[in-house]
DNA sequence: CGACTTAAGGCGAAGGAGTTGCTTCAAGGG
DNA sequence: CCCTTGAAGCAACTCCTTCGCCTTAAGTCG
């Protein structure tokens, strides 16, 4: 049995992707997201265009990857010590993070380059992957905790759907209310 | 005081505007989207190509006004008598809508070409009106009803959510669902 | 360990999309 | 009725994009 012997992995092709995603993340704090195009991106890489022209079609599905790559959170979630605490802190940073004007943008360009979703499928799987270290904790805690679908449809849906949808602005206060009302449904009404 | 003084929208440009609209609309039906580019609609509109760079900018924002537009609704909720029943349906009916192969084409569409999200907030827009609609009326009525950001946070977000990022079908029992999840919300929740 | 199979990348040419400056047209105002 | 001005037509040019063919190298098998 091969380590990994569907679709080449290793060697090359890798070093290419990641050569290819170097170039566009370079590129882009060099010359700004509308400077950007396959050739000048192919020749920064060493590559030819029509590499990148093959393997991912065309620039929009370059940087819906390159977008996703950077979607993905480098750190679990704090740990304060309680469910409430924990799911506060981590939907006010998320919400930061996805509201700002890079994050924006990544999320533009993950769902505009995306025929089958499955990019967009991986931006909400990191938020459920996260949601899910909180909640194990609370159950660890012996708290009573929702179900992460439930936290996916009250607290991330409304952010998301907000972020991409509807205008105007989005500050911690909005996060926290979601917060507080999701737990509080929990029990008997406050 | 004229009529409409700014942006001259009588007279050719509002001729051209339709003619593009309608080409795309017919090609689209013809040859299908992947078929679709500027100068091919041009042609079929009887414009120069530059004409639309000009106007539309690119092909992707041309695409998302002519989806934006298929994304208004046709006509008002349905009346049935009672806010929930109300509710149920037009949630189930624009679910249905949203989640078909052509409606979810129109909202990639819709979000893909739209750099400064005021397509994306038309989307959002039609569907708080819709709904504005159903809790007037519910108030008409004197029935107890929650806010129209209540519906549109618990309601209309978790299923464009899911639509646009989540992996996976999606069926009227779960509209219905999050329908009686927040009006049951509104009293004691269970 | 060495030959084979086959994805995947390199190259170059051809075609077509996208861009731009200038001209022409017509809608709205004086 | 003429003037102003935004918008469309035209044409030429740039360069993105595609495609066929060849070469490279990863993984397989004798």
């Amino acid at each position: 049995m091969s380590p990994r012997p569907m679709t080449r992995p290793g060697g090359r092709s890798a070093r290419v992707q990641e050569s290819v995603h170097a170039a566009v993340r370079d590129l882009e704090a060099e010359q700004g997201r509308a400077a950007l195009t396959v050739p000048l991106i192919a020749a920064r890489a060493g590559v030819t265009p029509s590499t990148i022209y093959r393997r991912w079609g065309d620039l929009q599905e370059l940087l819906s990857d390159v977008a996703v790559e950077r979607l993905r959170p480098e750190t679990e979630p704090a740990d304060h010590g309680a469910l409430r605490t924990d799911l506060e802190a981590w939907a006010e940073q998320f919400l930061e993070e996805m509201a700002s004007p890079p994050g924006r943008a990544y999320i533009r360009d993950a769902l505009a380059g995306d025929p089958d979703g499955s990019n967009a499928g991986q931006c909400s799987a990191y938020a459920a992957e996260q949601v899910g270290v909180i909640l194990a904790r609370a159950a660890d805690r012996g708290e009573q905790a929702p179900d992460a679908e439930v936290v996916m449809d009250h607290i991330v849906a409304p952010m998301m759907y907000r972020l991409v949808f509807r205008p105007g602005p989005l500050d911690a206060s909005y996060a926290r209310g979601l917060v507080e009302a999701t737990l509080s449904g929990l029990m008997p009404p406050g």
